[in-house]
RNA sequence: GGGUGCUUAGCUCAGUUGGUAGAGCGCUAGCCUUACAAGCUGGAUGUCGGCGGUUCGAGCCCGUCAGCACCCACCA
């Protein structure tokens, strides 16, 4: 089979992933005689989601990891699923249907459920479509849905029993409300931001008439919602006036002052208003001085029937600047203020949150539980014993300081697309929690009730069944004689690691650490590898708005400048956007984007892995590491050249055993040492999660090491034409080729699979019909052969030292120069044949004594001295040797200067001042054969 | 108000118990050398953010200041 002269990835990709899902490769394994178990939890994509960067680089990394663990012949699970993104998936269809002039109430709850799931079907496969395109590898026989029935029941069974347990009450509080959405939404759903605002400075009368008092509000409105004003107890502007009573402005009511020593004396004018159903501070305020808690909006955050009827019906801002102009015209408005406050919007709509006393279901955090133990205390627990632990290690902090401070977590969704709670009410507002109708009812007459029951029609927040999916995924019962017969539940709970952002460590990975700790007893994984966000270019997030978005489709397909700007301008929020992003588009791609192939990203996505960072993402990168796969395309296409039909020293029936008419050598031995040493290198990075210099460490072995030496060496020893040692080199080249593709791997999966089909039957090591299937290599540290390395590195320094006199004298390439060497007879003997390959020469003259009269450049490489044989120019030469000689000089001055210092040499290690000494030494004996030869030069 | 991270070549970033500052891209000079021009060979480029401390020795450890970014939190 004959090799593309460049490597095309498209083709190869196209081929090899339907091959390898098709025959099963992927599968988990439960193999019950093996002891490792790897297993990876896919962070479930949304239904409706598409590829984005992120993924990409999450993915590339979990796939790493997936295929290094099941290649090391380790029980491997990479579970797949997609997760049903409530409140996300709800906004896109109720969108599709507005568009359509439709309403969901009046499509009502089953057939907008219906269009929600037809939905789903229709766009729920996109991402994992294009997950596959990544090369990804979870077994996609056991994908997931978190409303799939299996999960479902899961969600009823886990809820029931907390309920049960106490641990899920429901109760009426104030709660984070959305009212573009009408739906209490948690604390960590709201983003507050600093903007533009006013403080206003509002008086408000005495009852008695004696004077009045001025609070300091930036949401004026709420007055109407009053219910006290507060003031510091130690404040004398105001102690005695607390326990009075001041007119309500605007309304009739009467409302007490009251002392809280919450009010910052230096803050506004030191007197707060106090709204209890409308804010969190006052709400607190309100449960400690019992004060009434007047709601003054509905539920969509417009003026309800509690107001004065002037107000009522009109939109929060609305009533805002209404009030405002009525106490200006009461002449109660002391002044406005500019003022910069921080805003609470809604994560998904962007619309100013609510704070509404309202009915909902909680997760209580801090609660002792049956065991005595509370939820948050389990979660902190699992990670402070070290069961669980985050790399990088910082990420600890974030976590303990959360769940530390964490409020109970708000779980009911005023919405429909979800897993609606199993809570049946009886008229009177019995509750009855069960796994379904029958079993409420049950509940129901055993308590004594007999009247009609309605099920709670909330749906829970998509996270909690996000909670869930370690052990849901694995069809966990909460049976246990059920769950000791589930290979899958006993196999792979704990995971191994998590792959994720720091972006929802609160929202996901802490609560799978408490509901997985709490409910099964279990840690969900063991270690969570925390990565950064990819960036643009810039650093800026990538965001539909910015049109800095990159699609790894487009990277790996490439796509042109006019379908670019086309894909980044449609859909947009705000059309007066476009014209920015297009030219901004069109000035940093102007040629568009070339295709880079999956591996060429993939290997990108790894290489910029470095932990506790955010990743600037550069197509430049990419671009390089797609050279870099049509390096390693290239070097194999070499490999095969000299290979193909030729006596290769390998016998395939046994083709470990390497045969006696074999004839290896330094060079040889040094690239099998070195791979050596890459495979511990490599098996260490693995085990650190260092990505980054795991690729880094493939990268400079194919092109450093094997592309730029050994490759060069082989054909020295191939041309040479003796048997044995061509043979030799062939089967070098064969096995480290081999061994390097199963290396990499994990990383650039297609070409190293469609390198190892055209390499591994060459090398003997066809045993399977995929590379997927072959062994990890691992590190034979028996075949670390320094001695080897030695001359390889005494090679490369004569090369070096030729090439350099080479260059300085500007000698063509083509030119081809006699060399004359003295010192190590035997090294240099050693080394003249690849020399002569290496810096073309057209001869090694090997002498005792380099002739004193050639006017020609000289170079010194320890004890050796190498001289060009050709007329030189003398300015030239003179310079560069003056430069030399100036180089060693100022490197001689500094370690004499180290070794000078008495405490320098007694404190410093031995072998430290030892290494010193050899510096001062090479470097003098360097400049006594340099010196003689300037002088020289000088004299003519 | 708490917390975290970052600052190293023109750009993007490595630098693992402190012991001679690195890579890719870019730049530059020259090469179609029979695997690769997506390449080969040579070259230039740094007061490692500032200051102070510990140490024989600091890019790395400690303190401090500055700038940038992010996270959490109830200042009306």
């Amino acid at each position: 089979m004959e090799l593309a002269k460049s490597f095309e990835p498209a083709d190869i990709e196209r081929r090899w992933y339907p091959e390898w899902e098709a025959r099963g490769y992927f599968a988990a394994g439960l193999d019950t005689s093996k002891t490792e178990a790897f297993c990876i939890l896919l962070p479930p994509p949304n239904v409706t989601g598409t590829l984005h960067m992120g993924h990409g680089f999450n993915q590339a990394i979990m796939d790493a990891l997936t295929r290094y663990h099941r290649m090391r012949g380790d029980n491997t699970l990479w579970q797949p699923g997609t997760d049903h993104a409530g409140i996300a998936t709800q906004i896109v269809v109720e969108r599709q249907l507005d568009a359509q002039g439709i309403s969901r109430h009046e499509l009502g709850r089953e057939k907008f459920l219906d269009k929600v799931w037809e939905w789903k079907e229709f766009s729920g496969n996109t991402i994992t479509r294009q997950m596959r395109r990544l090369g990804t590898s979870p077994d996609w026989t056991r994908e997931r849905f978190t409303m799939d029935a299996g999960l479902s029941k899961t969600v009823t069974e886990t809820f029931v029993r907390l309920y049960k347990e106490g641990l899920i009450y429901r109760g009426k509080r104030l709660v984070n409300w959305d009212p573009a959405l009408h739906t209490a939404v948690s604390d960590l759903e709201v983003v507050s931001e600093e903007e533009d605002g006013f403080m206003w400075h509002i008086r408000y009368p005495l009852a008695d008439g004696s004077g009045s008092l001025t609070v300091a509000t930036t949401r004026p409105e709420t007055m109407l919602g009053d219910t006290a004003v507060m003031v510091h107890p130690e404040d004398e502007r105001y102690k005695h006036l607390i326990g009075k009573t001041v007119k309500l402005p605007l309304t009739k009511r009467e409302i007490p002052i009251i002392a809280d020593a919450y009010v910052e004396k230096e803050f506004g004018t030191g007197v707060v208003k106090v709204t209890p159903a409308h804010d969190f501070n006052d709400y607190a305020v309100g449960l400690r001085h019992k004060l009434p808690m007047i709601s003054i909006l509905t539920l969509d955050a417009k003026i309800n029937d509690e107001a004065p009827e002037k107000y009522r019906g009109m939109d929060r801002f609305d009533a805002r600047n209404a009030v405002v102009a009525d106490l200006e015209a009461l002449g109660l408005l002391v002044k406005t203020d500019p003022h910069k406050l921080k805003v609470p919007r809604g994560d998904r709509t962007g619309v100013v949150i609510e704070p509404m006393l309202t009915d909902q279901w909680f997760v209580a955090m801090s609660k002792p539980g049956a065991d005595g133990g509370s939820i948050a205390g389990k979660a902190l627990e699992a990670v402070s014993s070290g069961e669980i632990k985050f790399v990088p290690e910082n990420w600890v902090n974030t976590y303990n300081q959360w769940l530390n401070n964490i409020q109970d977590w708000c779980i009911s969704r005023q919405l429909w697309w979800g897993h609606q709670i199993p809570a049946w009410y009886g008229e009177n507002g019995e509750i009855f929690v069960a796994h379904n109708e029958e079993e409420a009812r049950r509940e129901a007459t055993a308590s004594g009730y007999a009247g009609a029951l309605t099920r709670d029609p909330d749906v829970l927040d998509t996270w909690y069944s996000s909670a869930l999916w370690p052990f849901s995924t694995l069809d966990w019962s909460g049976d246990d004689a059920l769950d000791k017969d589930n290979p899958f539940l006993r196999q792979y709970l704990p995971s191994t690691v998590l792959v994720t952002g720091f972006d929802i460590i609160f929202f996901w990975v802490a609560r799978m650490v408490m509901m997985t700790k709490h409910l099964t007893g279990k840690i969900p994984f063991k270690h969570v590898y925390v990565h950064g966000l990819i960036r643009d270019a810039e650093g800026q997030k990538m965001s539909k708005s910015k049109g800095n978005v990159l699609d790894p489709i487009d990277l790996i397909d490439g796509i042109g400048l006019e379908d670019l700007v086309k894909k980044r301008l449609s859909g947009l929020m705000n059309p007066k956007q476009a014209s920015g992003i297009e030219k901004r588009t069109r000035k940093e791609f102007p040629q568009g984007i070339p295709a880079f192939g999956t591996d060429a990203l993939r290997f990108t996505f790894l290489s910029l892995a470095s932990p506790g960072r955010d990743i600037k993402f550069d197509l430049h990168r990419c671009e390089g590491y797609r050279n870099f796969c049509n390096k390693l395309w290239n070097a194999t296409r070499f490999v095969l050249m000299n290979t193909v039909d030729q006596d290769c020293g390998i016998d395939p029936q046994n083709p470990d055993v390497c045969p006696d008419h074999l004839h290896f050598s330094f060079a040889d031995r040094w690239i099998i040492s070195k791979l050596q040493r890459t495979k511990a290198e490599i098996a260490q990075h693995f085990a650190d999660y260092r990505f980054d210099l795991l690729a880094r460490a493939i990268y400079e072995f194919v092109w450093d090491e094997f592309c730029d030496w050994y490759l060069e060496l082989a054909k020295v020893q191939i041309q040479a034409n003796l048997p044995d040692e061509a043979r030799a080199t062939r089967r070098t080249l064969l096995r480290v080729l081999e061994s390097v593709l199963r290396l990499a791997h994990p990383l650039i999966p297609f070409i190293t699979e469609e390198l190892w089909q055209a390499v591994a039957p060459l090398a003997g090591r066809k045993t399977h019909d995929s590379i997927m299937l072959s062994d990890y290599p691992g590190a034979d540290p028996l075949r670390f052969n320094e001695a080897s390395e030695t001359k390889a590195r005494q090679l490369k320094d004569l090369a070096y030292a030729c090439r350099n006199l080479r260059g300085e004298m500007n000698l063509s390439p083509a030119r081809k120069v006699p060399l004359i060497a003295s010192g190590d007879a035997e090294a240099l003997k050693r080394c003249a044949p690849y020399l002569m390959a290496l810096a073309k020469l057209s001869e090694v003259q090997i002498v005792e004594r380099l002739p004193e009269d050639a006017n020609a450049p000289i170079a010194v490489v320890g004890e050796i001295r190498l001289m060009l044989k050709i007329e030189i120019d003398i300015a030239a030469e003179t310079e560069r040797l003056a430069k030399e000689i100036a180089r060693l000089e100022s490197e001689i001055t500094k370690a004499r200067a180290k070794l000078a210092n008495e405490s320098f040499v007694a404190r410093a290690p031995a072998q430290v001042v030892e290494q010193e000494k050899k510096r001062l030494a090479d470097f003098s004996a360097t400049l006594e054969k340099l010196e003689p030869q300037l002088e020289r030069l000088r004299r003519i």
